[in-house]
DNA sequence: TATTATACTGTATATATATTCAGTATTTAT
DNA sequence: ATAAATACTGAATATATATACAGTATAATA
């Protein structure tokens, strides 16, 4: 990546701003209104010596064809909507109704690992590890979990988030991080045992 | 917004796909070829609908005016780079060099209030407010704090997270959030004090 | 039953837009 | 000292693009 002149800047600033605005590109008579030109073409060379500099590519042909280029950080990663859905009584489960509360625009590449959802924590059962009331658990909808990881369980349409510990094939501990909270022992001959995924991670909103 | 129609849902789907890949929106050519219409008029008839119903704004006149219309969430707000600063022993704080060590992007609307930067905890000493190693405190740099804030202070060079409880015009206690912690009591007249600002929200990636 | 919305094809066109060419002038490298 | 990059004006043009008009057909209202 060349150095950038003052101008040059100010051209960039200008398309993002434009962007952030319309949510489209300037032409080159959009920038020049901006920016004060009289020609387009002023537009065009300091549109072509950017794009040489790798700050910006050029769609030939099309209108408005201008892209920013994420410098491998600001501009390259893509907000997504995220459903928030509660969770009743962390605790001692009762309710598994999955009712969207809200929704939470965040990146993509924010945790470690790709998610699905936030789920709304209720209760303190997980208090030790961290997790609070009201805690949004960022959840992987999978299947692939080990022992000592955070899973988000069903056992008979109850949800919980629990540290996950297998004991045998027929038998899965649920161990809450609150000494006010018992182990739940899960049969999984007897009783209707689904994990959902795992917590991937956490945000707390004050 | 009134109901969206599946074609509707797919032309919208579109715009969003092709702004992703390209960084500006599509025309009606554009669509036409992505989706499989013969006529630039079936794009331009979705569009009017689209528009119509509230989910998308077209600027007249203007090549590849589309712009998705964030439902109050979705397309409003923009990523930011914040920086992560290390905080070196929480618990007994040692030092304060104020190190970058990466940056994270994040929604600059992400939590309650605004903030400034992300501060890495090291230590347990506010494990019992659900704030354990490594978590990410967004902190807004404020000296607007009340009693009961978590806030991260400095005292001597030495930078800490914990409870504030003004005690008198001259004492301050901070109070961590674990038993085996002592509160610091922090003598204004004798020592160098400061607030640097509070925690609005947290973040912790597994 | 008439009307409106949806969902298309196909053609046409005014204009919005990128892009080239011709200049001028200043600054920065080689 | 010459070349190259920067920083513009001004005019011209091929074409990319929005958009209107003319049809056809089906499903959903009123």
């Amino acid at each position: 990546m060349k150095e950038i002149t003052s101008q040059q800047q100010r051209v960039l600033d200008c398309i993002q701003i434009y962007l952030n605005k319309t949510g489209f590109p300037p032409t080159r008579a959009d920038i020049c209104r901006e920016l004060g030109f009289k020609s387009p073409n002023s537009a065009e060379t300091h549109l072509r010596a950017l794009e040489k500099k790798g700050f910006i590519s050029i769609e030939s042909g099309a209108s408005r064809g201008i892209s920013i280029l994420g410098n491998g950080d600001l501009s390259s990663n893509i907000d997504n909507n995220y459903p928030v859905i509660g969770l009743v009584a962390a605790g001692s489960p009762t309710l598994a109704e999955e009712n969207i509360e809200n929704k939470v625009s965040c990146p993509d590449d924010f945790f470690s690992s790709s998610f699905d959802y936030f789920l709304k924590v209720k209760g303190l059962s997980m208090k030790d590890a961290g997790i609070m009331e009201d805690d949004l658990v960022a959840v992987k909808k999978t299947h692939d979990v080990k022992n000592g990881d955070i899973v988000i369980a069903r056992i008979n349409d109850e949800v919980t988030i629990k540290f996950l510990n297998r004991k045998s094939p027929k038998i899965v501990e649920l161990e809450p991080a609150n000494d006010d909270y018992q182990n739940i022992i899960v049969d999984l001959e007897h009783e209707d045992f689904t994990i959902e995924g795992k917590s991937v991670g956490l945000l707390r909103r004050n």
